[in-house]
DNA sequence: AGGTGTGTTAACCATTTGGTTAATCCATCT
DNA sequence: AGATGGATTAACCAAATGGTTAACACACCT
């Protein structure tokens, strides 16, 4: 861990400290505390905040990224692909904090930078779900349904509430075991109202 | 709209640029300069950025919590209702920019702030739609259903693509009527989601 | 007219912050 | 051992920025 490259340390530490506060919030000295080396040393790999910023962009979104193209290829079943989804879903997000309210904020502005690799995204991860589609509709498992709006149904479902459970939380004071519960039921109702939508 | 109280005219600005860049990034002068006044002028009324900020954030806030309060106990039906909702949702939210971005970003760290605000909202739409939930159970036009539940799935549903709907449309390049077609579709399937789930 | 107090401004100040520089460390090569 | 060159650091700099101050404008009161 410790004797890992710099380069990739500082990037690290830029990611969190970025998504912690934004691009604003962020500040080179916290990053270079984090990171455990001197500040100089950032602008010697990174040259400026902006372009340092742009890396951690960019590796936040490919995080996303590899998260939507996991593997669902394995499953059996049109009913597992969904139960896996929401499930991965849930614990990538719990796990990686509000990296997602990060990038949908910052991104919000100039979503020029992402926009090439946004959209790859979106052909990628919706042309492999309508050929899972294609072939359940085929198997007779679920009903025709546009690729499109059922993406946007799943993620929807799943990320909004991911990205509001710490205000949910925070404001209905639950404690630790009440979120867990709450989770577990939302995975519950997400999978239900969007299976019982679709099935044949 | 030129003779309006200076304060107001100060804080509206302050929320445009607080919603536009978020905490760290607005810039007192900038607000001074979209309200036409000097920068000192802002401190006299507000003190500090920190306080300023703070108002801006509650305005914002309240502006949302009259979206959700807003009067649905006109509505004949629940189906009515839904419909009303998802339609005030997308109005209210295509016309006021990203201020769910803002919140959702800013209140994450420090939700103490709006907590209880947050709180009697949630109680208040809570118990609302819970009332209007029985009303139809009991009319039977509806199943019974959990409130908390339908809620929060209405709102990921509507509030989720409002808010990544200016990077969808940049990403896909849609031309703002194709746009406003998304939207529609988008409308007319989150009611048919929603509704073929509760309807008896 | 003269005083009074609120509203408003230009100029200024202190601090923060991104960024630079020149020196130093240190592994590698000859 | 000494040269070479990349990696690393302390000290420093300039610009930006939140905030203050002291003067000024101006309505209102007596």
């Amino acid at each position: 861990m410790t004797d890992t490259k710099v380069e990739e340390k500082i990037l690290k530490a830029a990611k969190k400290e970025f998504v912690a506060k934004g691009r604003g919030g962020a500040r080179m000295q916290a990053i270079a505390d984090e990171a455990g080396v001197n500040k100089a040393l950032i602008h010697y790999y990174f040259r400026s905040k902006d372009q340092l910023f742009q890396r951690a962009l960019d590796s936040a979104f490919s995080e996303l990224m590899n998260l939507f193209l996991l593997d669902i290829t394995k499953t059996n079943s049109f009913k597992e692909m969904l139960m896996v989804l929401i499930d991965t879903h849930c614990k990538f997000f719990i796990q990686k904090g509000n990296i997602l309210n990060f990038l949908l904020w910052e991104i919000r502005n100039d979503h020029d930078v992402v926009r090439e690799s946004f959209r790859r995204m979106f052909d990628v991860v919706g042309s492999l779900v309508a050929r899972k589609i294609n072939e359940a509709v085929k198997k007779g498992e679920i009903r025709r349904i546009d690729a499109f709006e059922f993406i946007l149904n799943l993620l929807s479902l799943d990320l909004f509430f991911l990205m509001s459970l710490p205000v949910i939380s925070s404001a209905l004071e639950f404690a630790d075991e009440q979120v867990e519960i709450l989770i577990e039921n939302r995975k519950r109702e997400i999978f239900r109202l969007l299976w019982q939508d679709i099935k044949k």
